[in-house]
RNA sequence: GCCCCGAUAGCUCAGGCGGAUAGAGCGACUGCCUCCUAAGCAGUAGGCCGCAGGUUCGAGUCCUGCUCGGGGCGCCA
């Protein structure tokens, strides 16, 4: 164990965390010195610790007895100013000032603002966004997106080595009418139309003549299969197709500041010339039999309709394959060959089952180990207003570039008459609008199914990400008035005469652990909440403590809690993919 | 039929590994711009945490059953 009372982190519930259970195995003997803690934000106080009810059945002691020694001890340290026990046995801790005052000054000072890189960093596969060629890009790839994007800033942040895996669909049976209509249309204005993002209605005009127009239809059955025996010039037309769409993905990616560029592409295709070797490696290691004339692979625990057992289809009986054979040769390529120690999928609640199968069938195969974890992170379905599933169908989709440019009207709007420069004014709409679009989505829970509200999602009061960039703007207003750059201030020293300073403070301490909670489960909401908090008792700060105003070392303590609250907020709201404006 | 997810304030949602009096935003209602940005702040009202049992010192949280909603379940992806 490290000195609770040294190393890099700031977070007081690790520090308090060890000076419990340094407290326990002194009272009850070394054997308890691994026990939880339980330390929990308290009403009462700080902290409190429940440990002492939980260890007083195995150490065959009153919980009260074994709180009361723990506290006295607790209470001897520099770290605590109290600890005292209530009700059944609960320690209720409050930090000292002086403490929290140090921990936040060193915070300021350390590059990393006390969050630690991960002592063993790993190499993690996230696969998220994932659109379809030739598909329009909708609200339901919005949270993948943001999601997925907001992982991998905060893993790489901690030291991981990420490899971001967007798993374009750009293969299968459709790409048969969609050539051929490529064909029809022409090259060039095939590309015209879906550069400019009028990707639906060349997909419906594809759909449209393979339903109405047999000899089509026929034309295009024979496309695919050129394209699946690689023919050269369908191939090159495919390409083609491939290629414009990816452009116009690019453009919705930059609009949204998403890392995601070509250099990420991980598309269906690429695993083609592994499939049938995938195939034979499971079938040669007896995880895959041939049933009904399909290459299945039937994983234990799972049981269909009429509960016999449920398959996953590697090779269909026509020889095709299908994507359950894609998933599990990228499975086996990120594995095997880019040596990932962890798979991340953030991909849609409805493959739940999907993946559930997909890695018992690699662990048959022994292609995920113990070593290697695997973690499909759902996310929720877009639902329409009758609250089933949000179908694209009948023009009723918003459009993701459609919602894009909505949520830069509506904060535009909101500064229209504040700022006189069009250029400025845009500007700031953009972070903003873009601000509020993907906090809209990154700050609850990832997994919750929901109604799509613009209102909600695209809101600019209350608790949103425009809420954030406020109280970031609001602090560099403070500098920008004191002649000061915010980002000099490297060092306090930090007091807290006020209740409002100690609550800011000490909320920043926990930004390392707010971080940490995202690697978790792929769960950024964690982060969003944590930012929440600090920029909500900032502004409680900014409403009751003066800065510029204050006497000397007031002033200079307020301008480095200034400047420390300002580098949380940028540098979390950065890790969600979230800019920050320097005015609003 | 089986499996997964959900049900918390009027609405949208948070609630690490079980802790004391269940939180936030929106909406409603009261106040607050001679003062570092009112995209803000302070406050009020609003709860059978779906229902019924169980586990235990203690359950929104864990277990069982049920109701309702969503999703999935052999050759689409």
């Amino acid at each position: 164990m490290t000195d609770p009372e040294a190393g890099q982190t700031t977070d007081p519930e690790a520090v308090l965390g060890a000076l419990v259970q340094r407290a326990v195995a002194a009272e009850l003997g070394p054997a308890y010195a691994d026990a939880d803690p339980l330390i929990r934000p308290s009403d009462f106080a700080d902290f409190q610790s429940n440990a002492a009810m939980s260890l007083a059945r195995r150490a065959d002691r009153r919980p009260r007895d074994i709180a009361e020694l723990v506290a006295d001890r607790l209470a001897a340290a520099a770290a605590v100013a109290s600890a005292e026990v209530s009700g059944p046995g609960f320690i209720n801790i409050s930090l000292a000032d002086d403490w929290i005052a140090g921990q936040a000054s060193a915070q300021l000072d350390d590059p990393r603002l006390g969050v630690p890189r991960a002592e063993q960093p790993q190499r993690v596969v996230v696969d998220y966004s994932a659109p379809n060629v030739a598909k329009e890009m909708h609200v339901g790839h919005l949270r993948t997106t943001v999601v997925g994007d907001a992982v991998v800033r905060v893993l790489e942040w901690l030291g991981h080595e990420v490899i971001r895996a967007n798993h374009i669909g750009d293969w299968g049976t459709q790409f048969g009418l969609l050539l051929e209509h490529l064909l029809d249309v022409g090259e060039q204005a095939a590309y015209e139309q879906l550069a400019a993002g009028e990707i639906n209605v060349f997909y419906q005009a594809a759909k449209q003549k393979f339903d109405d127009d047999p000899a089509f239809a026929e034309r295009s059955r024979r496309r695919v299969v050129s394209l699946q025996s690689g023919d050269p010039e369908t191939l090159r037309l495919w390409q083609l197709l491939v290629h414009d769409t990816e452009q116009y993905y690019s453009t919705i990616y930059q609009r949204l500041g998403v890392m995601l560029t070509d250099a990420d592409l991980a598309p269906e295709s690429f695993y083609n010339d592994m499939l049938a070797d995938v195939c034979d490696e499971l079938e040669s290691l007896g995880v895959a039999v041939i049933s009904d004339g399909a290459l299945c692979a039937f994983p234990p625990g799972f049981t269909a309709r009429d509960g016999s057992p449920q398959p996953i289809i590697l090779r269909k009986s026509d020889g095709g394959y299908g994507y359950d054979a894609t998933d599990m040769a990228a499975i086996r390529y990120r594995v095997r060959d880019l040596g990932a120690d962890r798979l991340i999928y953030v991909v849609g609640s409805d493959q739940s089952l999907h993946f559930a199968m997909i890695f018992a069938v690699a662990r048959q195969a022994g292609w995920l180990t113990d070593k290697v974890r695997a973690d499909h992170a759902p996310i929720g379905m877009v639902a329409g207003a009758d609250g089933k599933r949000f179908r694209t169908r009948s023009g009723g989709s918003v459009k993701l570039s459609s919602l894009i440019d909505e949520a830069i009207d509506r904060a535009e709007e909101v500064i229209r008459d504040r700022y006189d420069d069009p250029e400025q004014r845009h500007q700031i709409a953009q972070a903003v609008g873009i601000g509020a679009l993907k906090y809209g989505d990154l700050s609850v829970a990832r997994d919750s199914r929901y109604v799509l509200d613009l209102d909600r999602l695209l809101a600019l009061t209350g608790n949103t990400g425009p809420y954030l960039q406020y109280a970031a703007a609001r602090i560099r207003s403070i500098f920008g008035r004191a002649g000061l750059d915010p980002a000099a201030v490297r060092s306090g020293p930090i007091e807290l005469g006020t209740a409002a300073e100690r609550a800011l403070a000490l909320r920043l301490l926990g930004f390392g652990r707010a971080v940490e909670d995202v690697t978790l489960a792929a769960e950024p909401h964690r982060l969003a909440a944590f930012l929440f908090d600090v920029a909500s008792a900032f502004t409680t700060f900014y409403e009751q403590c003066p800065v510029l105003q204050a006497p000397t070392p007031t002033r200079q303590s307020r301008l480095a809690l200034c400047a420390l609250t300002l580098r949380v907020l940028v540098t979390g709201l950065g890790l969600l993919g979230i800019g920050v404006p320097e005015r609003m």
